[in-house]
DNA sequence: ATAATAGTGTCTTTCAGACAGTATAGT
DNA sequence: ACTATACTGTCTGAAAGACACTATTAT
């Protein structure tokens, strides 16, 4: 077939400059969580559980000193999940696990070096795989307990609808450094119309835009765990079931009924023949996920 | 601040070589969905209601002459969001809808001229905006109805988990062109591990990859039909209930029984003093959409 | 009168939330 | 015996599914 040029598509090809246009730097970030026990001190008592996200300290402008999620450059020759399989190996040795692509950011001024379009990967692991090496450009890498919460509603009513603004405030804490963010979440609603906008307002030690892309991953995470089996991406092979429902009130921050979860994931997991053992009361039977769980219920 | 090398932040930016590596080329693309009523040939019954998305005869190499999703190139002084806008209004002439971003494409040989990178944005129209202008690297824009329908499963067990391959079948009709494709969705579990993979099996006039980002594009609006109020996005601003009905079926390709259908969504809607008139029947009461249900609800 | 749609009432089943109760290891 | 956890049974109310029934218009 020939063109309006009369061109073939293989002289087309041939001819087409790729370079006409400027291009914006295209990179992946990743975030990284985990489910790690906290330090116990009563020898009955479970040791808690905190929900962790893996942080790199800059070790260059811009943003040095500053905390941020680990990432990189998507090259000419690579797929975008094939980057972001690299970063994590690179940056955490980490292979095989959960992950998803979470979102696209590609507002102008996210870089002061250059445009910067960045795409968003969610990785999940399993707390016992936990040996991470900060990588070349890093300073440290390091685990922080995430935070989440709404600290702030406003509603204002306009004449064909709304703007509804949440506060959303992120929290990381990890050894002896703790900073945080403000991340501003404006819902305008006008006749039909809605329309969605996420703003970091406030920041203190979070690197460029990644206070936002924290929150949604955690939004995202909160939702998912309530409908996929995604959380048991975060269990070891083994597991109680009252290590799950830890793992699910953290991720969701709040307290959960132990006969309710129990009866609610009870299709989700496989009884065993093991138990704990020498844990100061009743020993727990040892559960395995049910990998046909999806298939059977949808 | 002052780095390894001795630089401040603002000499490091100033010596900042953003063309050191080649870039992959950035677009958006646009999923535009409406619902339109077909023919109606008894004065008595209701309209058919179908789901339709528009697109885009190819003018010029590659895939000339197949049906592609209008998108284009991100410059680097647009945001995405507004690249993703102004395309959608070069294209079509349509502002100010509703859109959302879908998921962003990024393997190596999507696009024959050179490595791309797509993300694509998902937009809802309500039938009564519908002057299509075709843009002008296109011959022809047409809105196609869309039927997307699993023609085949298959289950492999291994050593340590499955393979589930879902063959889904996408089929456009528009005008006198029927055109459609097979894209094939292969689950692997193997221990804990999950990994999902979309692949365009067989094309016969879609062009690129834009198949299996319909595909999903179905998928997703099935699923958020469900649980959000997105539907009203496809609605003017007043309706009848079994309009609305017809618009969750076409989508949902599920027929719904009208008292419980009623009955679910009465919190999203209002009731207004206005009737339709003139149907070979008992006339209807019209509704609204009620802006506040989800801030009610969640 | 009739065809076709508009609209309502209610029975049943399923599922989430709340809570109370029994069981069992280690010290 | 005591403590902390393991595990189960059941009541309640809300929501989803199924179905039967009444109401109203243009022709």
């Amino acid at each position: 077939m020939i063109n309006k040029q009369g061109l073939t598509e293989e002289e087309f090809l041939k001819l087409y400059d790729s370079n006409k246009y400027e291009k914006p730097s295209v990179t992946v970030d990743m975030l990284i969580f985990t489910v790690i026990e906290e330090e116990n001190h009563n020898y009955r008592k479970l040791p808690e559980k905190a929900l962790k996200i893996l942080m790199i300290k800059r070790g260059d402008h811009p943003f040095m000193g500053q905390w941020a999620v680990p990432g990189g450059f998507v090259s000419v020759d690579e797929s975008m999940e094939n980057a972001a399989k690299r970063e994590l190996k690179e940056e955490t040795g980490i292979e095989g696990i959960y992950m998803e692509q979470l979102y696209t950011w590609g507002d102008v001024e996210r870089d002061p070096r250059m445009r910067v379009i960045s795409c968003s990967y969610m990785a999940l692991v399993d707390s016992s795989a936990l040996n991470i090496q900060p990588g070349d450009d890093a300073d440290d890498a390091r685990w922080f307990t995430v935070k989440s919460d709404m600290i702030k509603e406003e509603k204002a009513i306009t004449k064909d609808g709304y703007h509804l603004k949440q506060y959303i405030q992120i929290k990381l804490q990890g050894g002896d450094e703790e900073i945080d963010a403000v991340v501003k979440i404006t819902k305008t609603v006008a006749g039909r119309g809605i329309h969605f906008e996420r703003e970091v307002i406030q920041s203190t030690g979070i690197a460029f835009d990644h206070a936002k892309v924290i929150q949604y991953a955690v939004e995202r995470l909160r939702n998912k765990v309530e409908y996929t089996d995604i959380a048991f991406n975060l269990m070891p092979e083994l597991f109680t079931l009252t290590e799950l429902q830890q793992v699910y009130e953290v991720i969701l921050d709040k307290e959960l009924l132990k006969a309710n979860f129990r009866r609610k994931i009870s299709g989700m997991v496989i009884e065993t023949d093991h138990y704990t053992k020498d844990a100061g009361h009743r020993p727990s039977k040892l559960y395995k996920f049910n990998q046909n769980w999806f298939n059977e219920n949808i």
